[in-house]
DNA sequence: TCTGGGGTCCTAGGACCC
DNA sequence: TCTGGGGTCCTAGGACCC
């Protein structure tokens, strides 16, 4: 179907074609959605919003809104007053949609989308509710029609199937390796479509700051300008030992990749390593009763989400976060997974204990080393025959001397 | 950027084992 | 009793991402 391979054209690791989808200012299309009127319109949807307060952060504001000002993570009285509120009549010139965050409306449109990326797609990578990567070496080529390449071609058929049957706006990137997909996708948003052909990732990439490079945040940013690095380029034709003992791993890794270089496969979506649930208080509390009360919901909480996706797990830890903003994790480990929501109050509860008498801002419960019942370890019958060897301690020869770590 | 909530990966030091 | 090297697990913190 895909015409084969061409002749005398090696098929090599960098000739993936790999897209990366990102949707518009996702939240905001969905509010779009089922409110077709707001097309046009500055829309900001704010988490932790309740119609006509002013408390809350914007979660994601849609482009007429960011021309007026307003950013993402933005407290909603801030962008209040850079974009008033439609609903204040009193409001003069351009004004802004303000409406809460509803998760549930907007995994349900996030379900169609998924729907679409795995009929377009083998491998599909969900990275978010609002972001994919699709391996679809197999679906297209590179090869060049009336210098367009297919791939191209292909990933504008994607982004337009989301558009018409989801009815919301994506943008997409194409290119040889993940790395530089992700790039493509931001570079032209909204409805973006960037294709980056293997012979032109050097030139695509140079020029671009550093910060455009997946990894490099506020605090790597600044080092590398330190070093004179400000660019993708700059870092391509910086010396990478140097690199390395800087950065360790995410040095060599930022190298490469800013080398257009970039070897990881397309893994199709995983388990969740950690489960957490946090929330802040509305001003910096040293209430024990709030603090242990809040503890209590937030570890319900998260054990029931566990329960619910069929985890279990095996570590417990609280985060407490005390002004300005330092934030301290506790964690205990138990012997073996369990599923136990007194169990998370009871040592999230012990571990609080450590904070009395502190003001804290914000706490947060999370559970890890998570295993899933389904999945490859701890299956039941190999325990009780003592025939699972799976053990990750190492020495431990047979799942016997496990055995014991469980009762008690 | 007076800082919301849900995640991932990496690093470093200490405990403990052989 | 002191000393070596290798390995894993656990905890805490940091940077980053959406």
């Amino acid at each position: 179907m895909d015409g084969g391979t061409l002749p005398g054209v090696e098929s090599t690791a960098e000739e993936r074609i790999v897209c990366h989808v990102d949707m518009d200012c996702f939240y905001a299309s969905c509010e779009r959605l089922r409110e077709p009127s707001l097309a046009g319109e500055a829309v900001v949807v704010g988490m932790g919003y309740e119609d006509g307060e002013p408390h809350g952060a914007v979660a994601t504001a849609s482009y007429e809104a960011r021309e007026r000002g307003v950013e993402s993570a933005q407290p909603i009285s801030q962008a209040l007053e850079s974009l008033p509120r439609a609903s204040d009549d009193d409001a003069d010139g351009p004004v802004g949609h303000y409406r809460p965050v509803d998760m549930e409306f907007y995994e349900s449109v996030a379900a169609e989308v998924k729907a679409v990326l795995h009929d377009c797609a083998d491998v599909v990578r969900e990275v978010s509710i609002d972001e994919a990567y699709l391996d679809v070496t197999d679906r297209t080529a590179w090869r060049e029609v009336d210098g367009r390449t297919l791939a191209g071609g292909y990933a504008r058929h994607v982004r337009d199937r989301i558009r018409r049957e989801v009815g919301v706006p994506a943008s997409v990137g194409v290119a040889p390796n993940m790395s530089t997909a992700k790039i493509a996708s931001d570079y032209d948003k909204p409805r973006g479509l960037v294709v980056v052909p293997p012979g032109d990732v050097r030139s695509f990439l140079d020029p671009l700051p550093v910060e455009r490079l997946h990894g490099v945040g506020p605090v790597t940013a600044r080092e590398l300008r330190e070093m004179g690095v400000d660019t993708a380029g700059d870092l391509a034709d910086a010396d990478p030992a140097t690199l390395r003992d800087r950065f360790g791993k995410r040095g060599a890794a930022l190298y490469r990749r800013a080398r257009g270089h970039d070897d990881r496969a397309v893994e199709p979506t995983g388990r969740p390593k950690s489960l957490n649930r946090e929330s802040a208080f509305p001003s910096p509390t040293e209430d024990e009763s709030a603090k242990r009360e809040t503890v209590r919901t937030l570890a319900a909480d998260v054990a029931d989400r566990a329960r619910s996706r069929g985890a279990t797990y095996r570590t417990i830890g609280v985060k407490v976060v005390e002004p300005p903003f330092d934030v301290n994790t506790r964690a205990r480990s138990l012997p073996g997974p369990v599923d136990d929501p007194d169990l998370v109050e009871e040592v999230t509860l012990s571990l609080l204990e450590e904070f009395d008498g502190r003001t804290v801002r914000k706490l947060g419960v999370r559970v890890s080393n998570l295993s899933f019942a389904d999945g490859e370890q701890s299956d039941l019958e190999g325990w009780t025959r003592g025939e699972t060897s799976e053990s990750s301690g190492g020495g431990g020869r047979h799942g016997q001397a496990r055995l014991g770590d469980f009762d008690g």
